[in-house]
DNA sequence: CAACCCACCTGACTGC
DNA sequence: TGCAGTCAGGTGGGTT
């Protein structure tokens, strides 16, 4: 569900409501996730910490706390498919724990309440010293919207590699945060199909690839992110995002494209929907 | 190592 | 109205 403008629009949210803000407790209604929740350092180290900062790598939250004056953790968070990330403020009592609601963390002002009913997301505490190293993180490709995500980056990690492009743009190993949304998007965008094989992209494919993803998200990340049915994404304060207007493929099988007024075709790969225009994309 | 398949879990939607 | 089948924004483990 949350690709990578979803998250950083939740980011965003945290950061205007939470920074500096101290927990007075944290509660896990559940721990079994995706990983366990370390329901005991959540419940009984963080009360009395400050969030210092939320950074995002990939679709993974981290907050920086302080507990105390040498004492930090991080906190890792990935809304798998369903995840929500919400913020409400703070009433003299109390609101009942919604459906599927896991974690809440009570601030001074706030509260923030992690709510996943597929339950593939997660929520783990780490270090400082051991967040390069975390499993969450270690293995992430370069952000897409960073200096180091160019041409011939792509292209270099294109090369010796069959498995198609949506795969190798959705997969992380070599770009972090674009979803299956975000790759359709883009790969239309620059006329490529989503079936390409990596081995097979041109130089200056790439180099117009590379560009349209950053634009794609970047747009994304302007309208608040996709949602695509009720009871979809949200941001911390709960309102839709409204980019999933402007997807040109993904979603529009069967509907005419943007451009040529072709009818959009959609194929199957990794067990997922893959679309396209069969006259614009080569 | 790479490619591929599958499982994890719940809810929304479609078609009969 | 119900019920079965299909699909979903992600990811990691196992197998070939």
């Amino acid at each position: 569900m949350p690709e990578l403008p979803e998250v950083e629009t939740v980011r965003r949210s945290i950061e205007k409501f939470l920074l500096e803000q101290s927990l007075e407790k944290c509660e896990c209604k559940r721990h079994d996730l995706r990983y366990s929740i370390p329901v005991k350092a959540l419940e009984d180290e963080l009360p009395g910490a400050t969030l210092d900062a939320i950074e995002r790598r990939g679709k993974v939250l981290i907050g920086h706390w302080q507990l105390g004056p040498r004492k930090r953790r991080c906190l890792l968070m990935h809304l798998g498919m369903s995840g929500r990330l919400i913020i409400q403020e703070r009433e003299k009592k109390p609101p009942v724990w919604q459906k599927h609601e896991h974690v809440r963390w009570t601030f001074t002002d706030h509260l923030l309440s992690f709510i996943d009913p597929r339950r593939f997301g997660s929520v783990e505490i780490c270090t400082p010293g051991k967040l390069s190293k975390h499993d969450r993180v270690k293995n992430l490709g370069v952000e897409p919207l960073g200096d180091e995500f160019t041409p011939a980056l792509l292209f270099e990690q294109t090369r010796g590699r069959s498995q198609c492009l949506r795969d190798l743009l959705i997969l992380g190993k070599v770009v972090a945060g674009v979803g299956n949304i975000y790759a359709n998007e883009a790969l239309f965008r620059a006329g490529v199909r989503p079936q390409r094989r990596s081995n097979k992209l041109k130089k200056r494919e790439a180099k117009v690839l590379v560009p349209h993803v950053k634009d794609v998200l970047n747009e994304a990340v302007e309208a608040g992110g996709s949602t695509l049915s009720s009871g979809g994404y949200v941001d911390g304060e709960g309102k839709s995002g409204w980019f999933q207007f402007s997807h040109a493929v993904y979603g529009r099988d069967g509907q005419p494209c943007p451009s040529c007024q072709t009818k959009i075709k959609r194929v199957r790969a990794l067990k997922r929907g893959a679309f396209y225009c069969s006259k614009c994309q080569k």
